[in-house]
DNA sequence: GATGAATGAGTCTTCATTCAT
DNA sequence: GATGAATGAAGACTCATTCAT
C-alpha cells in the first residue's frame, strides 16, 4: 500500500468521525478503526490528534479555494460571478457534508492557532468575493459606496448560515439552485420593491452616505 | 450572599472562561477560581459542566430575544425594522462579547442536544426576521418572490459572520453603525447599480423566475 | 426536644439507612433527612460517620447481650438453654432486621478497628454459648470431648447463616420456632439415626478421639 | 506477556488488596502497584472496580465448587461425606485466606447485584450439603425429620463462622482437622450424652414433632 | 512500516466535614 | 443548640500517545 493511500485513508476517516462526533469527542481509536489501521499507525502520519484537524483544513480548504477560483475563471459578468460563487459554494457543501460540518464547527473554536489560521486561510476565500465586488465597482455595475470588506463577510455569512441549515436538517426544504439564486439576488437587487424615481439609500447624496464613510475607523 | 448571586456569579465566570478557552478546554477549577468559590460549590448550583453551558444558553439567549423584540416593538416601517434589527444584534454582540463567542462556537457543536436546542430556540430568533419580511410583503414594500425562510437565514448569517470578524480581531475596522447600515442596505436595495428600465431578476418574468419556484421542494 | 431524643433519632435513622445502603453507600445527608435534622446537627452528637457505626454496635449489641442473658437466667436445663438461646437469637433478628443486617454486613469489614471490636464484644456473646456447654459438661449431660471454643462458633454460625437467609429473602420459608428447634436439635442429638449399641464417634475410645486432642494447637 | 497472565495478575493483586483493605477502601492505584501495571491497564481487562470484584466471585467461586464436588465424588457414606465436606471447606479457606476474606466480607454487602448473585451461586454450593442429607435420608442413615433446607444453612454457617475466626486471629487455636471432625460430629451425633433408652427429640412422637411440621410455611 | 498493549497524566465529580449565621 | 451552604481533598476512570515486537 502506498504511503499516500494511508495518509489519505486516515484523513478521510477523520473527516467522517470528526463530523459525527466533533473534534473533542472523537477518539483516535475510532478514527483508526474507521481507517482500518492500528491506533499507532496514525502517529506515523500525523504528529497528534490536533495535527489531523489542521491537516484537514490545510489540504481540503486549499482544494476548495482552487476549485472555486477555477470555476469562476470563465465567468465575466460580476453579478453572474456572484451568483456562480453562491452556487458553487452551496454545491461544495452539499457534496462534502462531513467536511463542511467540520469547517463550520471546529474552525470556530477559540484556540489561538485556529483563530490565526482562520484569519489567514479564510481571508483568501473571502477575498474572492471582495475581488468580485471591486471588479463590479470598477466596471460601474456595482455601487461605489459598497464596502467590499463588509460585503464579503455578509455574503459569505449568508451562504454559510444557509449551509448550516442544510447540515442540521436531514430533509432539505430548498434546492441548492433556489437558495443560490435567492441569496445572490438579495445582495444584487435587494428585497425592496423598486419604486420608480426612488434610488437606493446607498446612492443617496444626502446625509446618510457621508456619514457612512465617516464611520470607517480603519481602512 | 443570596443564592441568586452565586448562581449568577458562577454563570458569569463560566461565560468568561468558556469564551476564553472553549467549553472542552475549560476546567471546572478555573471557573471556580474565576467565580471565587470552591470547585464543589459549582455542583450545588449545576448538575455538571455541560449543564452550565446549557443554562447559559437558556438564560442568556432568552434575555436577548426578549430585548430585541422589545426594541423593535415601536418601529413600524419594515425596512427600518430590518436595519434596526441589524443594529441591535450587532450592538448586543459588541456589549456581550464573551457570551457571543460562546454562542458562536459552542452552539455549533454536533451534540444531539445542542442541535435540537439550537433548532428550537434559534427558530424563535430567526423568525423575528421572517416576520419582518412577511409584514413588508403584506404592506407591498417588499417583493413577493422573496422567500422568508431563506431570507431570514441569509440575513442572520450576514450579521453573524460580521460579528465573528469582530470577535476575532481585537481592533475594529468598522463601526457597528456602519456595518448595520451597509448590511441592511445590501439586503434592501442590493448592490447592483440601478439601471433605468431594468428590474430585478427577482421580478423578471423570464426563464429565471419560474425556475425559482419549481425549485421549491417543500413549502 | 431532649438531647437524648436527637441522639437516638439519628441512631435509628442511621440503622435504617446503613441497613438499606450499606455503610459506604450511605450518605450523611440521607441519614439527616431520615432523622429530620440538618446535616450539621449529626456532628453535634457524633464525631464522624464511622463513629455512628461504632455507636450502633456499642449501644445495640450491649442491649442484645443483656436481653439474651436475662431471658436465659431462669432456664436451668443446658439443652433447654441452648434451644432457648437459638429461639431468642432468631427472634431478635426477626424483630430488628435493620440492625441485624448491619451487624451481619458491617461487622465483617476488614477495618482494623472492626476486627478488634468484633473480637472483644463478640466474645462476650459467644461465651454465653460456651458457658452453657461447660455447664452441661459439668452436669454430665453434654459430652466431655466437645470443645466449647469450637462449639460456640459452630452454633452461632448456624444461627447466623439462618438469619442471613431470612434477611435476604422477603418471604420466609420456615418459622422462627421451627428453625430454632431444628438447629438446636442438630447440635443436641445429631442427625444420624440412633443405631442401638452404637455410640457417638465423639465418645469413641478408638484412634479418632486421641487424635482430636492432639490436634489442639493452643489452649 | 500473555493476556491471560495480566488478567490473572490483576485479579490476584485485587484479591490481596481487597482482602487487606476491603473493597471500598481499596484504591485502584494500590491494585495497579501490587500487580505491577499502570492504573489504566486495569481498565483494559475490567470495566470498572466493581467488575473486578464480580469477576473474583465468578471465577474463583466456580473453581471452589468444582473442587469440592470432585473431591466428594468418591466418598460414599453420607456421614463420611459430611465430614469430608467440612474438611475440604476449611482447607480451602486455609489455603486461600485472602479470597476467603473477600467472600466473607463483600458477599454480604447489601447491593442488589451481590444479593442476587449470592442467591444464585451460593445456592449451588449449599445444595451440595442438602444433597448429602437427602442421600443419607434415602439410605436410612439420617433422620427423616431433618429439614435439608435448614440443615444446609446451619452446617455451612457453622463452618463459615469457624473460618472467620481463623481469618481474624493470626495464630490458630485449633487445627483444620480437629475443627472439621468436631463440627461434623456435632451435626451427626449431637453433643448430648446418649442416655440409654432416650431417643432424640427429633424422633419424639410427642407434641414437639407435629408442631415442627406445622411450622413450615412454605415447602 | 505496522501493530496494539501499555502507559499515566489529567479532570470531573462526590461527599464527609466545617463554620458563619 | 441548630442549620445547611460551602468547602476541598480524594479517586475512579479516560484516552492521547508511546514503543517493544
Amino acid at each position: 500500500m502506498k504511503i499516500a493511500d494511508k495518509h489519505s485513508k486516515i484523513l478521510q476517516a477523520s473527516i467522517k468521525v470528526f463530523a459525527q462526533k466533533g473534534f473533542y469527542n472523537a477518539r483516535i481509536s475510532e478514527i483508526a478503526q474507521e481507517a482500518n489501521v492500528a491506533d499507532g499507525t496514525i502517529y506515523l502520519y500525523f504528529n497528534n490528534k490536533y495535527d489531523i484537524l489542521i491537516t484537514i483544513f490545510e489540504e481540503e480548504i486549499g482544494k476548495i479555494i482552487a476549485k472555486v477560483k477555477q470555476e469562476l475563471a470563465n465567468v465575466e459578468d460580476p453579478a453572474e460571478k456572484l451568483y456562480k460563487f453562491a452556487l458553487i459554494h452551496l454545491n461544495i457543501v452539499e457534496e462534502n457534508q462531513d467536511l463542511a460540518e467540520i469547517i463550520q464547527v471546529e474552525l470556530r473554536q477559540s484556540s489561538k492557532f485556529i483563530k490565526e489560521y482562520r484569519n489567514k486561510k479564510f481571508a483568501e476565500y473571502l477575498n474572492i468575493i471582495s475581488q468580485i465586488v471591486r471588479q463590479g465597482q470598477a466596471a460601474g455595475v456595482f455601487r461605489q459606496d459598497v464596502m467590499p470588506g463588509i460585503f464579503k463577510r455578509a455574503f459569505f455569512g449568508a451562504l454559510d448560515e444557509m449551509s448550516r441549515f442544510w447540515l442540521l436538517s436531514s430533509k432539505k426544504k430548498y434546492t441548492v439552485n433556489l437558495a443560490a439564486r435567492q441569496i445572490s439576488d438579495f445582495f444584487l437587487q435587494g428585497i425592496a420593491r423598486q419604486v420608480p424615481g426612488r434610488t437606493s439609500a446607498l446612492n443617496d447624496d444626502s446625509s446618510v452616505s457621508p456619514k457612512l464613510f465617516s464611520d470607517v475607523v480603519t481602512v
